[in-house]
DNA sequence: GTTCCTGCAAAAGCTTTGCAGAAGA
DNA sequence: TCTTCTGCAAAGCTTTTGCAGGAAC
């Protein structure tokens, strides 16, 4: 097992989270890509190590990461989740055209907001659209 | 037909869309709420006075008033899209405990942003999550 | 008259759930 | 040993699609 694995597990455990070896998988594949994958994405870029590997295992395996706070959700008018293993605040840009999904750096703790005064704010998320360079380019 | 639909007809028909009442009733309800209702939700609110309707016209009006920028989508994490009548930049903040939507007014213009230098941005959201006033009353 | 919309039904796709066997603590 | 997880299958939901009849232009 490799250092990185190793860390994954504990963090696992420190969450309250039993170890097994596909959830050390999916959370390592989550550290490891940039994009945000769908269920589906994670899935298919398992399959060839684990071929006995079930989309109910990843479905249920990802709800006890969300419910533990490892990993969050991520929806930007998709039919499907996407799950993001950053947890600190950033922002998600999706191109229009081709679907990607890139990070960007926000502090968005410095604009300010109206009508939120009674509210106990968790979480903030922030998400543009439109198109990513390579897509321009094609365009033109 | 009262003023408002006159008004909401003529929006339809500058946008290429032809009127129907169908389409009038939805774009009406639309209008009307202060919620973003949901397909199912718009269903239910319109089955009384006009029994026959379909739910797959909902779908299909929905997607013809979005692909001609007179409605928009918004999803925040949920297994149902939203629907909202308001084009300009708001943000939306839901309740973590009852579900309910809440706008409220920011600038995000104001933000400074860094990782998008070459990207094309033509729409921004936000929305935050946590808990509204009534529902951390009812917690204590 | 031609075009486009509606409603029904069926299909497709994502997600959840029940359960028996297997694995982890 | 006891608890919890996995994988399969089936079910549940949301959303899409094909088509015949009807409404809008």
């Amino acid at each position: 097992m490799n250092i990185n694995h190793e860390v994954l597990n504990r963090k696992m455990k420190e969450k309250g989270i039993r170890s097994s070896y596909q959830r050390l998988r999916i959370l390592a594949y989550l550290n490891s890509v940039e994009s945000h994958p769908t269920v589906d994405e994670i899935y298919h870029a398992l399959m060839a190590d684990i071929p006995s590997l079930s989309k109910a295992t990843i479905y249920n395996t990802l709800h006890t990461f969300v419910d533990a706070g490892l990993v969050r959700t991520l929806s930007i008018e998709d039919a499907e989740l996407r799950y993001d293993y950053e947890i600190e605040n950033h922002g998600h840009f999706q191109c229009q055209r081709c679907g990607s999904i890139y990070n960007f750096k926000i502090n968005i703790d410095e604009v300010s907001i109206n009508g939120l005064q009674d509210f106990e704010i968790k979480e903030k998320n922030v998400y543009f659209k439109g198109l990513c360079p390579a897509c321009q380019n094609k365009i033109k």
